[in-house]
DNA sequence: GGTTAGGTACTCGGATAGTGGATGTCCGAGTCGCGTCGG
DNA sequence: CCGACGCGACTCGGACATCCACTATCCGAGTACCTAACC
């Protein structure tokens, strides 16, 4: 039950180009966490499916974060990656053990399911409270550097 | 990210296993809600090695819980069949961007990794806070012929 | 009648196939920029 | 000199392979019970 690799690139992509402008393409973001391109290039068209980033093709295309980054949670970002379906799978087991089963949704009256929701929605909770700016003020915070670093580095792989 | 379906058999496995003393055989918890005899037999073999249940082989054999279900959380039973492994996966790719990285443990310094653990640790907690017991007595509170239509199924499918 | 040895049936346990989703790669469609040609 | 047109390169986007973990199954090892023979 872990998660896909793509949440931590998709995670680390946002922050980045929370720091720049102008659209970065693939390749560049790629190189600079030595990512395989072509597959991270998947990942971030799911984000646009997602509306948190924005594409342009073409000479000087590439990704740019579709809204403020106080406005990305990292909510946002896990479901688009991993799909909003429960991590709890429940498949209902109690409708063929012993009782009356007649229009009964197992899903709400088990309470094996409740528990496992409220556990879950303890955990949304948590990541949709952390946006990008966020993690992007603790960043600049304790590394005053970053951003630059990252502007510099960007500029030198385009 | 979803959990493995062996997670929804083995919690209710061990909750009709709390309203039984004699041990019980995987064909007869199997047939019970109707599941594959031999996998559920794997599930309950792990949840043997982490100390959950105890089997006994031969007739009159079968599995039957290793504790007071007080002392079973929903986490226990989760770790046990899902493994100890966070969820979220932290590759340290900060380590190939730009800045020093000599004896830096990013799963600890990493913004996005400290929020994502964070977050799993409130997931955590509400599953370590609800036992077996809680549970059960939930259920009892709500269909009181519960623990006796177990039993009778039970016994009639041995 | 009691005891013991043997056989039998039952159950767990791990070794062995099959399947779906995550991972990784490749090529086509569309778009922008630049160079060139004409006015 | 200015503008428009066309070519070329770049980038996204989805279609196509590959791999690993979950799913599922089967058979061997061990154990308790039952039976029957013997003392």
């Amino acid at each position: 039950m872990r998660m896909s690799r793509g949440v931590e690139w998709a995670l680390h992509a946002c922050l980045n180009l929370s720091w720049l402008d102008d659209p970065v393409p693939t390749g560049t973001l790629a190189a600079f966490y030595e990512l395989p391109s072509a597959y991270l290039n998947k990942q971030l068209q799911t984000l646009v499916r997602a509306g948190i980033l924005t594409s342009t093709s073409g000479p000087r295309g590439g990704f740019r974060l579709a809204r403020a980054p106080e406005a990305v949670s990292l909510l946002d970002i896990v479901v688009a990656i991993e799909g909003p379906e429960e991590l709890f799978r429940c498949d209902q087991i109690l409708s063929k053990g012993p009782g009356e089963h007649a229009g009964v949704d197992y899903r709400q009256s088990c309470a094996f399911a409740r528990a496992m929701r409220d556990a879950e929605l303890a955990w949304r909770r948590e990541l949709a409270g952390k946006s990008v700016a966020d993690v992007r003020a603790d960043v600049e915070h304790g590394h005053p550097e970053a951003p630059a670093n990252t502007r510099a580095r960007i500029a030198e792989l385009r």
